[in-house]
DNA sequence: GTCTATAAGCCGATAGAC
DNA sequence: GTCTATCGGCTTATAGAC
């Protein structure tokens, strides 16, 4: 019952994860996430060396939650597996037309960060995408489809477009337009089967 | 034959593009793309009102460029249209493997400005994509498919996810998968016509 | 572990001369 | 139209007290 106190250390990711997402990984100064957390900058930087290590604890934490969000969105769905994957999508669209929606925070930081490919955000964001690829891969194999693989890869890539041009135009319906190829993908390799 | 010299406005947004898109456009001071362009920051500010009227002029001039190379390499690939379709993807793909091939300008900045949805460069940017979108329909319907706009919408949905996952993982494969989705949907089209 | 205070430098933008 | 010089503020990160 009791729920642990919330650690300093979580009180500072939980504040910096906000603003990144909220504004950009280079538009947030380290003074705004210390005195969002409510602690000094000295703090903040007894818990970590940079801005760096801090940008990537942002991102560390919102790995298993986003993997099991879209987990329970495709398995409370109903129907086929074309359709239990579309759902994905239908439930993403809904998400993103929340205001406070601005993307993927995995993608968004890779994009700002494209002129450092071995920073620590880039490769737990790369393993991020793995992760789901490969869980994605798992459900379509289990199936009985015969090239999992790259139907997952295709899957991914269809999410990954929506997250950019969701983001772009502010127009959610592209994710039902990724939702239905997507299903009209996983259909086409099933009746391959 | 003689070609005009490049006029001052023309050499700033030149150098501008270049490290803005080499390494993301909060990264690089408005201090830099006057030294880059070899002039001071007093002239870059005759020229323009502020950094935010040069980040739209880069992508401006990004925008014809980029919208003919994909026209290009569709007209000139063999074979019907989902090949045709698929030969934008192959030739991307083999852009991506060069080591400064960065993603794509407008996506980025777009992931980068995510907090500021009015900016003018967002707006240059989701202008672009809309007009690729269009051509794309065009080609579709003038092939007689039915649905051409949502078909177009998913190829979109691929190109802008193939930016976004290849820049992530560093791994143009990703590209030909999606080139293969692509061609995949135009023939589901096409047969359905 | 958390505080106050500050270093050392870079940021976007501007003043005024020519 | 381009220059030199500089503003005030913000940046990441650190020193030293408690």
């Amino acid at each position: 019952m009791a729920k642990a106190q919330k650690s300093t250390r979580e009180t500072i990711v939980a504040s910096a994860a906000k603003l990144f997402y909220a504004q950009g990984i280079r538009a947030v100064s380290v003074d705004a996430v210390a005195e969002a957390a409510g602690v000094t900058k000295r703090t903040l930087y007894y818990h970590f060396e940079s801005k760096d290590e801090l940008i990537a604890a942002y991102l560390e934490g919102r790995d298993q939650p986003n993997l099991l969000l879209f987990r329970k969105w495709f398995e409370a769905a109903d129907g086929d597996l074309a359709e239990k994957a579309e759902a994905i999508f239908v439930n993403l669209a809904r998400a993103a037309r929340h205001p406070k929606w601005k993307g993927c925070g995995f993608l968004r930081t890779s994009a700002e960060l494209a002129n450092m490919p071995g920073h620590p955000a880039i490769r737990i964001g790369a393993a991020h995408k793995k992760t789901f690829e490969a869980w994605l891969a798992q459900v379509f194999a289990e199936a009985g489809i015969n090239d999992a693989g790259e139907l997952a890869r295709q899957m991914l890539l269809l999410l990954d477009g929506s997250f950019a041009v969701v983001l772009l135009h502010r127009d959610a319906s592209y994710m039902e337009s990724a939702g239905k190829a997507a299903a009209m993908l996983v259909r086409a390799a099933m009746s391959a089967r």
